[in-house]
DNA sequence: CATGAATGAGAATTCATTCAT
DNA sequence: CATGAATGAATTCTCATTCAT
């Protein structure tokens, strides 16, 4: 299957396939369950191959991180268009957030987990919230048209991301399910939290 | 040589030791970064010691979240009492639960961690739930007294319980402070979120 | 044959065992072409015990490198008396030092390799000649008896211990065998070497 | 597309570089702190092309101490004449050495680690000892003439190389300096060990 | 011929757990 | 009860060597 001219590879697919593999196995068994032999098992590729890529296994964990989440902006602001209204913006980029999870049980499991465990650096969190920019920028939008309450935009960012990813922990533990078409009013009362 | 006190103590001292040691250690570098040893040395006892009271290093681990949901759960309940209005009990609630995380930091990050974590067993997990029993009841009289949205209990929970998670994030980073007064619009808004 | 008021045990016997075990091993294979499992295995303990006395690899071998200095340092002056005339004090330390390497091979073939390896800090080096300065207050009393060359004492000294050395290989490698009777001659050589 | 006076090369570049670039890293960093890739990338070729001249690592090394070694022999008779006096040419000689190590202090520092490595077979240190025929030659000529002591040649030669390489550490770490005149007298004293 | 990506055996080191004192 | 020395399985990472291009 693979032609001669895909020998130009610019983002080689053993990186590719470690990566995945890494996604996978943390979301599975966590972050130190997972040793870099199972990743290369699960890649199928070899255990030195992935330090052709990755200086080091918390580098690999890191790519990883920043690769998500540059991919999550870029799903929830797939259809973002300036002159949607800000109200209408936000609302859309919940759903996406959610849609994107519900796509990506792993990519949750995974993203809650570094970011709450001490290994993750200072400076790799701001990397992570730099790819956030665009999302940030729709809710300064909305905030200057006076559609948000009066409070600090870094509180509703706040109070607005905790209570999606509350919502998100319902979906995706099955306690809720999108079919209940419950999604949308969990939307609102978000929108509730932060509107004016 | 042994007194009569001394073998009344119930919980007994080194017990409590390693446990606190535990907490400090994990909130301070991670749940696998943190070895049965050091929890023995900052604790001041043996390591041995530690299996004479938990088993294993889960079990351990598991002992400390038990005990923070039952403390976290008494702690916000302190002030309850059946005749405030459920709405100011709610309120009650959350602002109690901020402050018991400003005054416990690594009582914070050690549970974020935890349930973060997929080592953390179901069994575990509905434990802790349990102990937050009568947090849930306070909810529950809330919605009969028609003061919530018509929305799953469920979904209302985690809507609230994520954005005050998301809002303790804020404070104990230190983006917010609770001299700003902040704090009670914060609680207001998440109580818009849930209520009708 | 443990006898239980040797419990004090001031030196402990594993640690002991690790040395001696990593010493053959080095003369035999060579500093890198050993590993710790092997050292174990040789000394009959635990990997995991060799890091209970030694910090790491190097501070194993350093530890090796600075007790067999002391050693040598201490067997080279054993029959040293102040009233013994220098030349024949240097004389006796010279034939000591042969007579050391001939019973203790291993420790000639490790330390020349660590000191010719650039694996060795200078600290350790220096650390090395302080145990030897008991050896260099004999060289200078001798000199200021004027008995050596009108040469810097550490030319003197460089080229005395480097003909010592090349005389010691002989012995060791068999070209050259102490029944011959030719060491006192070898000795009066290397004193050529150096005295006025 | 090739030319013929690219083919008729007797000594390929390629393999000079990778000789060159491990004698420069070894020196630097030790026998086994080279790994292959290092010295491809010093020599500006790949890692492959190594083992196209050599069979694997101790090939290389080997073939860099024979290089060494007959590089050594040729420098250390180069003003080498039949009609000296035997005592003259081996004072130029020693002269020679001391002078070659200063010019290539790395050549010094990859010999001796070698040299005093496990991992150089016998077989190896014999054909490097061949190259040494012409010097011994020098000495056996010497020895004929009575000039040296009544000893096995082995024993003068052993001492004798011995006291070398003390004398050039000295020089090399920079304990003593070329120029302060001192090296004759050193050469004096090596002199006086052997002469009859 | 030259290259360097891929590989996996092997090395150093850590740490949960046991058990003799 | 308390202790901590001892252990070895498991982990991360390196590097000599191969081979398809």
């Amino acid at each position: 299957m693979k032609l001669k001219t895909q020998s130009q590879e610019p983002v080689p697919e053993k990186r590719t396939a470690a990566l995945r593999a890494t996604l996978a196995l943390i979301a599975e068994q966590g972050l130190e369950a997972t040793p870099m032999s199972q990743v290369a098992e699960r890649a199928n590729i070899g255990v030195g191959t992935i330090y052709r890529y990755f200086s080091n296994k918390e580098d690999l964990i890191n790519a990883l991180y920043i690769d998500l989440k540059a991919e999550i902006a870029r799903f929830c602001l797939r259809d973002y268009a300036e002159d949607v209204p800000a109200a209408e913006g936000i609302k859309r980029l919940l759903r996406n957030v959610i849609f994107y999870y519900l796509q990506n049980p792993a990519a949750f499991l995974f993203v809650e987990q570094y970011e709450n465990s001490p290994q993750i650096t200072a400076h790799t969190r701001e990397e992570g919230d730099r790819l956030a920019a665009p999302i940030e920028q729709l809710f300064v939008r909305a905030s200057e048209e006076g559609l948000l309450k009066d409070l600090p935009i870094a509180m509703l960012g706040g109070l607005m991301s905790g209570a999606v990813i509350g919502l998100a922990k319902l979906y995706l533990q099955g306690q809720l399910s999108v079919e209940d078409g419950t999604l949308e009013a969990g939307l609102d009362a978000i929108w509730d939290a932060i509107r004016r």
